[in-house]
DNA sequence: CATGAATGAGGGTTCATTCAT
DNA sequence: CATGAATGAACCCTCATTCAT
């Protein structure tokens, strides 16, 4: 019963367990510091299995950063679901979510935000992609919110993106800054930045601070706003 | 009296030079794959020279990584200035500022922004230095403005540290996004992050926009906002 | 009933199917270049079999070599069968032999020409044991000639073997030619390699060319010479 | 006094000793099976050095292949120098010439017959080039000879080439045998292949050999031909 | 200080080969 | 005997770094 060098596994669970050291390799290292040899060993496999289902270094980082992507952006996607309510709902929850999910899986944030980004093209437009996917869906929040309070004539579109941009750079550091600060919860997080982004700091000033709804999925009680 | 080979330049001059050649290179390259032989080769000076001034490739980054810090927080400091005025003008000549050095040295923002953070931890946190200078201004002004509208006593100190990371991780997100749009001045950059920080979405969507200060030390026209 | 996989062929059988896929592999990729699974792959078996009938990599290669070095020599001898004929006759028959089997072989041959000479001492030997048979046979064949012309007090016998080295070697010269040079039949090559053996360059030049016999067992017209 | 590692030897010098160390490795070990540390150590430099000057594995094999190739060309060249003399008198000058080199040069002998065409088409074209311009030669000294013998208007042209093909395979066999025989000397080679090419087996055998010319810048006695 | 020779150390990658199922 | 998981051992190649001239 002891855990000693369980062997023979299914190609299906070893890749994931490669993967899974490849991301704590990759983020505590970097992409070019870390070494095949340290992954294969952290797998607990050997180096030549490492590139029998991997391929090559690139190959590994790109099936990673894949993952992780896919990871992050599915679970804002459940978060923010369903897609009927307001819009500062929604980002209420897909923050939520995001906080959670960034909170819990620290390397793969790490990989996607830092090191996917400076390693090449390749690896850069695949997590530009994801990104992309969280921004658009950000803009079509505040698109939706605009059309709700009937004020879209006057916002350019390149205006909204900005905006979105600015959210979503908003929200990826404070993630960081999460990850960092030890006692900020990803609810916190969330609640800081709906105040941030929603109130603004001027209303904020004045003491109106944006108000969580009263939700059901929560974990207890409401977010401190101020 | 020719214009061949320039010989005998101050030591100080020199090293900016390698400098300059650093920053181009890993910025392009990023750090791992820059060579030194290509940064000696740009820089127009024999690799032992480089060796004798900055020590090796470790010190070469670190100095790059200082001084593009230094040159940042600097003209951001020198934005912001003079220190009495309302914290959302301050903030907005400080952003104006920011923009404005980080299109100007795309270079020096792709070391600080990407390469710095992802390659090894002395460079983050030589940077981290650098960025906990800003959050902690930011931070200073958002004080401020709550002092200014009777607000301290409910707002907690770590909430103020979270609004500023959120508006400093926003303001990182659209550098990077102005950078790579095409047409976006930085006075464009600052207005929309004014209106986001400051205004807030939600009334930004009723039309209440921030409006900018006729500003005296402007580049000329008022910031369209919205 | 179906033609899916051919099963439980008798041992034998297994081998020959395996040393025709390794003749085919080395002779295009290589000895080195060759690996095991192509090679498994050709033969339609699994990688264990080909270890549990051919032991290793090398063995494998002996054991082809072995097997197209014996079906070259076997067809030589048959060819220049039977024994009692005049010297020339016999020699002309046993080149239009390995002229063909070349030619009808010609990965067999590449790995005994090419391969098998350059990879290694232990597959030199085995090539040159072979090699060595058909330059005896040669001698043999010059000895014969010059006791019938009653010569051999002044042919010493270093220079019989020296004759003999050169006949084969440029026999094997003019089978490379032949399979790279379309359109040249082995009856050809055979005859190309009389004349010069033969009449020796001098007789050809004034017309006097070696004349092939009139054959029973050749195929068809007589070899047209010069 | 003493050989100690020589050290800060000029480019061209480390250059020509790595060739002389890699030669020596692939004709003894194979292309494959030489490994670049085997070379470094045995041309008493750094792994690195070696690829400093000659790029990669293949580059250097490549060097070897064609300063070895232009050696052994420069040589025949010369021998059959000048170009007016009988045909006869001048194959036996090249072929002297080109005995006494592949006796002199092993490994360079064994690297162009043995390994360069076995170990991709790069080498073997390198090599077919240098073997063509032989071949080309000794075409044309067979032609030269034709005409000489009003002989031209009944060879035709593949049939000059097979000549010519035949006539250097038995050379290339012959400086095998040399180079494996203890006691054959160069002359001693070029002699038999003369006889055998020119004079021709039956007239060998009717004790009508090839006499070599009374040659001036021989190394002595006169070849002894049968 | 430029030039260029020189290297220690390490990383990615590939096979032949074996064993459990 | 097929399947496929698994590895030991090497090999090619690169780069930061140093030293003599």
């Amino acid at each position: 019963m002891g855990a000693g060098k369980t062997k023979r596994m299914p190609r299906a669970v070893r890749e994931q367990q490669m993967l899974d050291a490849a991301v704590r390799t990759f983020a505590r290292r970097g992409y070019t510091a870390a070494s095949m040899d340290e992954i294969a060993e952290l797998a607990g496999v050997s180096k030549p299995l490492v590139y029998l289902y991997l391929n090559s270094k690139e190959d590994l980082f790109t099936a990673v950063v894949r993952r992780e992507a896919r990871a992050l952006t599915e679970a804002v996607r459940a978060g923010a679901r369903p897609a009927g309510q307001p819009a500062d709902r929604q980002l209420w929850n897909g923050l939520r979510a995001f906080f959670t999910h960034t909170a819990q899986h620290p390397d793969g944030w790490a990989v996607l935000h830092l090191q996917a980004r400076t390693h090449g093209e390749r690896f850069a437009a695949e997590v530009a992609a994801a990104r992309a996917e969280i921004v658009a869906f950000v803009t079509q929040l505040i698109a939706a919110a605009a059309r709700a309070a009937h004020r879209d004539p006057d916002l350019p579109e390149r205006e909204v993106a900005g905006l979105a941009e600015a959210l979503v750079g908003a929200a990826e550091s404070l993630a960081d800054w999460a990850g960092a600060t030890p006692g900020v919860t990803a609810r916190q997080a969330a609640a800081t930045l709906m105040n941030f982004a929603w109130a603004g700091l001027d209303d904020l000033m004045r003491g109106r601070p944006w108000v969580p709804p009263g939700d059901e999925s929560g974990d207890g009680a409401a977010a401190r706003a101020g």
